[in-house]
Order: structure tokens, then C-alpha cells, then sequence
RNA sequence: GACCCGUUAGCUCAGUCGGUAGAGCAACUCCCUUUUAAGGAGUGGGCCCUAGGUUCGAAUCCUAGACGGGUCACCA
């Protein structure tokens, strides 16, 4: 189990200082005390008023000349230049020392000693009590030493904020997958790339954004608790609402409401937020992901491809992306215009499914049987089409590629093609073996969605398909008011990230993923059995090896330790 | 949900055939005024994930469980 139980003590004991929290460890200990002999020596461990120093990347640009320079000692005695961030790595020899701090552009290197920090400052306090993990502010002017690296001369050092947890070893770093995600702020002191992940995640969503507000469209919040849960095929949250006594559903999609709001005369409309599914997790699902949404009247799910495309060639130009990325084993090329193909004819083109076969019911079944494929028998055709899809095409669609021209039976919100009644005018864009995009042009005939919410309620019934749709007759009844033509869709912000910075679990582009709940933090008494947590101190004796108490008496212990179990 | 792998010091990891628990880094005490994972000498630090079992004896073998990772299934 690495994630360590941090035994945090609260010692009751000792209500006079109103004692604070007690990190039962060694090495927490000796850096407690070790703020303790700061506050000795006068010095606030955490200070208040401090601001951010010269940033890293200014101070090597700024600087820059001095490795230029003739002299026998390259520095710059004349400039003054204070430095802020978290000490790295520290090396102390005798009456100088190097350290390493870093900010948010970077590492630089100080260098400190005896003679030029005020009287007595150096031995008593910067060689003894700031350490690696410690955030500091540094003074002084710039120069170069002898292996050529330009570094902070240091005429002052003072605490910004004391570390009282260690830092991971300084080599291999924090390598253990659960404490990266748990405590995902540790991750990104030790593990650079991930914040580089997450800057590039942050900027994806402003140009998503930028990109939309460019075109005309108005960013818009919708409910995220709601009375039905609806847009999409998945198993929601349940919470409840006290005060109206009702049960409410995380939603699992905005889409309903977004068309609300094109009903009621917003003609372009995007929303970037979180979706809630309760359902199971792996590296392309997260119980809450984000993605966009975004709704455009009077126009149809061509103008969508031609946009998609156009906000793929905004992204990668904008971040100076090559046009071929490389994510694992695969190379994508993200050149527009995407890949078309028809849905069924990537059956037979793509999946390899004889083409006699895609459009009837009893084949299929015998194929995907043939095939080691188990599926309900009741399936609709257009199900059953979506089998074939999902097991014997969509993982060979690597370059972005858009599908079009879905079975109606699988698209219930969206509008039925006029030229074939069992096609819905819709397409998903994938990439990379994965779905990263769906759009359609939005079903705005009222009595239509009112019979597919029906058909969706009667599959639930013949399939026990929990995730069918749920009927919305609010969102029918404003059909019913009348919807311009309007094509919508949605992305998966989570897997473009991941597409775009070769990450292959979704928790790597989510900063705080779920996770299973550890074991708890803890709270005991400070002299307690470890066994049983007898706290009587008479009944107890030190533990002969490490820290802690058990009890004399073993048989009273044990016969405790049941009882705790009751 | 099924299967496979993992869990040992703060971190990264060894631990042979079942026989008193190991290294590097980090910490502590010294030496060291231009280092680059600084170096040198010494010291301390373990509920070996948890609970049962086998055994004279379990980090090691067996059973169950917890948590994590992976593969598959489910899920657009």
C-alpha cells in the first residue's frame, strides 16, 4: 500500500497552547522543530507580504551578458535581483553552499556563504535550517561560476514558506502512480512534464473557447442538476434536494437545455463543462469529464465537419503543432479536410464485414457470433449495425476520420434524413482508434422526438437497457414552440488533450481523477497501543522497535482489539 | 465484473532455499568557500498493506480482503 497512512495526532492534552496538528514521523518532526528554532531565531516560518521575485526565465534573459563578459570573475555586482521559489536540491560545503530553487518557469541556482550573509546568519540559519522542499526568496546580484552557469550571488536568503513534508528523493522522484494522483500537487513538483500537460490542457480549452466566441457563438451555463436526466445513453448520479424534497440526476449532458435555449432564440450557442456518468472507469473514462457542446441554427451537420475542421487547424496552428503527432505507437495526420466515410460503407470498406451481411438482422447475429461476439438477440438492426462498428471498425480508424450517416434507431435526438427514413443526418468524428467527436443535425420535429423518447422507453423494456433515454416532455413541448434547423455537437475535451499530448489514461489530463477513497487519515491519541489504542499510560510500554506503545497486559490487548472490532 | 502484476525506511528499490530486515538518496553529527544526482567519515530510522492459516520459526508458503497498475468485459 504506498500511500502511507499519515497519522495525523491531535494532542488533546495539551488545550494551553491550543496545540497544533503533530505529524508522527520522523523526518516531519525534525522539520517541525526546525520551524520552531526559526520562530527562536526571530524569523516567521511563514511570513506574510512577500512578493514574487524576478521569474526564473527573466533572470537567464536579463542576465545573459554577464557570460559575456571579459573579466577574470564574470558577475554584476552593480544590479540588486531577488529570486523566489522552492528549494530542489541543496549542496552545502563547509562555508559556502549551492542550492537549486525553482518557480514556474524553472530551476536556478543560488549560491550563499559565511561571509557575505549578515553575521552569524549562514551557520545558524541557512546551512541548518532551509532544506530542500522550502520555499525562500533570495537576494543578491548575478554571476557566472567556474562550470559556466549563471547564478544568484546571494547578500540575503529569507523563509517564504517552511516545508514540514519531505520531498521525494531527488533522482528517481515520485514514480508511484496512486500518490501522483492523490496527491496530485506533489506530482507536479516532482514531474515537470505534468504541469507542461495540464498548461497545454488549459490552453486547449481558451482557444476552444476563443475559437467559438470567434465565430460568433455565446458561451452559456446550464443546470448541472437535473430533474431528468437527459442528452445522452448513461446511468446518472442520484442526489437529492432537501428543500424541495425531489431527487435530482448530475447531469450527463447539456445537450436538452442548450437546445431549450436555441428555441427560445439563441442561435449559436456553446457550453464548455463537466458531464457526470455513473458508470465504470478506465483510461478513456472518467466518472466526471468535460466536453463542448455547441449549437449552430440554420445551419446543417456539413457546416459542423467544415467548423470541426476548421477549430482542429485553429488548435494546432495556434500551438504551433506539426501537423502529424505522434501518440504511443501511432502516427496521425491531423491535415484537413478529415477522412468521410458512410457509416455503412465503413462496415464493409473499413470493418471487412461482407457487404450482404451490414443490413440484415439474422446475419449480423450469425456474424458477430461467428466472430466470438455476444449480444443481446433482441437488438435493432440499427444496434446491431452499431456492433459491427464498434468491434470490427472503429479501432482502425487512426487518422481523424469522420463517420456519417448513423442508423436512426441508435440517434434518437437527432433528425432523420429526408432522402432515407432509416439515417439519421449525423456523423462522429474519431481518431486514434477513438470517438473524440458526435454531431447532428438536431430532430426539431416535436411529435418525432416524442415517438423516439417512446421507442427509447419501449427498448428499455424489451433490452433492460438501463441507459436508454428517459422522456423529456418539457424538452418535447419546446419542440412544440417551434426549433430553427440546428446542428449541435459535442467533443470530449478530456481525450483531445490526450490525443494532443500523447497521454494514454485520461488521469493523466485530469488533475484530480477518482479515485477509490484511501484508508483514512487517522487520529489517535499521542501515547496509545498500537493494537488496540489503549490509551491508560500505566497498561502501556514503548514498542522495542521504532516509535509507539503496546500494551503489557497481551491477553487484555487482544480481547480489546475484538471488542474495537464490534 | 473477470484475470494478471504490484504493495518492504520519507522516496526509488533489493531481499537467494522459510532462519535476527538491506542499499542508494533523504535525515541527524562532523569535515569541506565555485558545486552540478557535489564529495568524505559516522549515526539513527521498519505494524515488511491488512486479517487469518501452515510451521519450532513467515517479508518469503497458503486463504481471504484493501488499495494501485495493466488486460479484457461493460459503457458510445
Amino acid at each position: 500500500m504506498p500511500i502511507k497512512t499519515i497519522i495525523i495526532i491531535q494532542n488533546k492534552s495539551n488545550q494551553s497552547t491550543g496545540e497544533h496538528l503533530i505529524f508522527d514521523n520522523q523526518y516531519i518532526q525534525e522539520r517541525i522543530a526546525k520551524a520552531e528554532r526559526l520562530r527562536e531565531e526571530g524569523i516567521n516560518p511563514y511570513p506574510a507580504n512577500i512578493t514574487k521575485g524576478m521569474p526564473s526565465s527573466e533572470f537567464f534573459e536579463h542576465f545573459a551578458y554577464i557570460k559575456e563578459l571579459d573579466a577574470e570573475e564574470k558577475k554584476d555586482e552593480t544590479q540588486t535581483v531577488t529570486l523566489t521559489g522552492r528549494i530542489k536540491f541543496v549542496r552545502i560545503m563547509g562555508k559556502a553552499a549551492f542550492a537549486k530553487i525553482e518557480d514556474s518557469d524553472g530551476l536556478v541556482q543560488i549560491y550563499y556563504n559565511r561571509d557575505d550573509l549578515p553575521g552569524g546568519y549562514y551557520n545558524n540559519v541557512a546551512k541548518k535550517l532551509f532544506e530542500v522542499g522550502d520555499i525562500i526568496e533570495a537576494t543578491g546580484f548575478p554571476f557566472v561560476t567556474q562550470t559556466g552557469e549563471l547564478t544568484l550571488h546571494c547578500k540575503d536568503l529569507k523563509i517564504v514558506s517552511k516545508a514540514i513534508m519531505p520531498l521525494p528523493e531527488k533522482f528517481h522522484g515520485l514514480t508511484d502512480q496512486e500518490i501522483r494522483y492523490r496527491q496530485r500537487y506533489l506530482d507536479m513538483i516532482m514531474n515537470p512534464e505534468v504541469k507542461e500537460t495540464f498548461i497545454m490542457r488549459s490552453k486547449i480549452v481558451s482557444l476552444v473557447r476563443r475559437f467559438f466566441e470567434d465565430h460568433g457563438f455565446l458561451e452559456v451555463e446550464t443546470p448541472m442538476m437535473h430533474p431528468i436526466p437527459g442528452g445522452a445513453n448513461a446511468k446518472p448520479f442520484v442526489t437529492h434536494h432537501n428543500a424541495l424534497g425531489v431527487d435530482r440526476y448530475l447531469r450527463i449532458a447539456p445537450e436538452l437545455y442548450l437546445k431549450r435555449l436555441t428555441v427560445g432564440g439563441m442561435e449559436a450557442v456553446f457550453e464548455i463543462n463537466r458531464n457526470f456518468r455513473n458508470e465504470g472507469m478506465d483510461q478513456t473514462h472518467n466518472p466526471e469529464f468535460t466536453s463542448i457542446e455547441f449549437y449552430w441554427a440554420y445551419h446543417n451537420y456539413h457546416d459542423l465537419m467544415k467548423l470541426t475542421e476548421e477549430l482542429f487547424d485553429y488548435i494546432f496552428a495556434q500551438l504551433q503543432l506539426p501537423k502529424t503527432l505522434r501518440y504511443g505507437e501511432m502516427e496521425i495526420d491531423f491535415t484537413t479536410p478529415f477522412a468521410k466515410v458512410p457509416f455503412i460503407e465503413s462496415l464493409t470498406t473499413i470493418g471487412g464485414v461482407p457487404e450482404d451481411i451490414t443490413g440484415d438482422r439474422g446475419k449480423i447475429l450469425a456474424y458477430l457470433k461467428e466472430h466470438g461476439v455476444e449480444v443481446n438477440e433482441n437488438l435493432t438492426l440499427g444496434y446491431l449495425q452499431a456492433e459491427l462498428f464498434d468491434e470490427f471498425v472503429e479501432g482502425k480508424l487512426i487518422n481523424p476520420t469522420f463517420i456519417t450517416d448513423y442508423p436512426i434507431d441508435i440517434s434518437p435526438l437527432s433528425r432523420r434524413s429526408d432522402e432515407n427514413p432509416d439515417i439519421a443526418e449525423r456523423f462522429e468524428l474519431f481518431m486514434a482508434g477513438k470517438e473524440i467527436a458526435n454531431g447532428f443535425n438536431e430532430l426539431n420535429d416535436p411529435l418525432d422526438q416524442y415517438e423516439r423518447f417512446k421507442a427509447q422507453a419501449a427498448a428499455k423494456e424489451a433490452t433492460g437497457d438501463e441507459e436508454a433515454m428517459h422522456m423529456d416532455l418539457d424538452f418535447v413541448r419546446a419542440l412544440g414552440h417551434g426549433m430553427t434547423p440546428t446542428a449541435g455537437e459535442g467533443i470530449g475535451i478530456d481525450r483531445l488533450v490526450m490525443m494532443l499530448t500523447d497521454n494514454h489514461s485520461i488521469r493523466d489530463v485530469i488533475l484530480f481523477p477518482a479515485m477509490k477513497p484511501e484508508a483514512a487519515l487517522e487520529e489517535k491519541p499521542e501515547n496509545a497501543c498500537k493494537k488496540c489504542g489503549n490509551t491508560n499510560e500505566d497498561e502501556l510500554k514503548p514498542a522495542k522497535k521504532g516509535k509507539g506503545f503496546f500494551c503489557i497486559d497481551a491477553a487484555a490487548c487482544k480481547r480489546r482489539e475484538q471488542e474495537n472490532k464490534k
